[in-house]
DNA sequence: CGATATACGCAACCACTGGTTGCATGTGAA
DNA sequence: TTCACATGCAACCAGTGGTTGCGTATATCG
């Protein structure tokens, strides 16, 4: 039973979260619960442009969604789909942590069975 | 306390897994032990130069390590280096689950209070 | 109301990177 | 020795993260 991972995960979705700035990004969302461009930028070493494509990026797989307010945007986290995005990174870390077990499990008993 | 989760990840070694194709060549190192550049890419649908160069990156994190028998060149993972990646995975994961746990905490306290 | 400040969107541009093709080099086998 | 095969190097292309510059819309303050 060779279970794939790479084969479980959404690619678009996996490079959305694999860029370091949109982490830092989707951390701070996160931590004062919701954000516009520019005021997020202020606390990243980037641009408000840049912030503004990253929010875009995040915004179309749907981890974010921005509703305009008066004269600024502000986002905030879709909860499900970052869920969605968590139960992706520990699929893939449980898969490669259980085929280095096996190795290790391996590598073990041919230790065993060199003892004799 | 804010365990910023950006600041704990090595950013070298997350963008490394973060390319899909690499996280396949991990794969099929991890599954069948070891691998050439020429042989992983007949099992991937790009070239061999683009395998190649997926390699050298791996090897640059340590990802993987290559030593070269005769005319090819063996690559296999460091089983220890990896560990490490799947630890950053499991510690962004986490990190994020919990937040959203608190977070869902929360919004069911907000729903209980309004039940008044 | 008018002027100024603020937040946004769009476009051009640059550097880097994943991918390709083409070619030269080195090593193994007939 | 010659042929086949695996690698390495270089040029080139498309996409993307980042920048600057500019135009436009919405608040806010005289």
């Amino acid at each position: 039973m060779t279970t794939a991972v790479a084969e479980v995960v959404d690619d678009d979705l996996w490079s959305a979260i694999g860029d370091p700035t949109r982490r830092r990004l989707l951390d701070l969302l996160l931590l004062e619960g919701a954000g516009t461009a520019t005021g997020l930028s202020q606390q990243l070493p980037v641009t408000r442009q840049a912030v503004a494509k990253h929010l875009g990026v995040l915004d179309r797989v749907g981890l974010v969604h921005g509703t305009p307010a008066g004269r600024e945007k502000r986002y905030r986290v879709d909860d499900a789909q970052l869920a969605r995005a968590v139960a992706q990174l520990a699929s893939v870390g449980s898969a490669w942590d259980a085929r280095l077990r096996r190795i290790k499990r391996i590598a073990e008993a041919i230790q065993v069975a060199r003892e004799d």
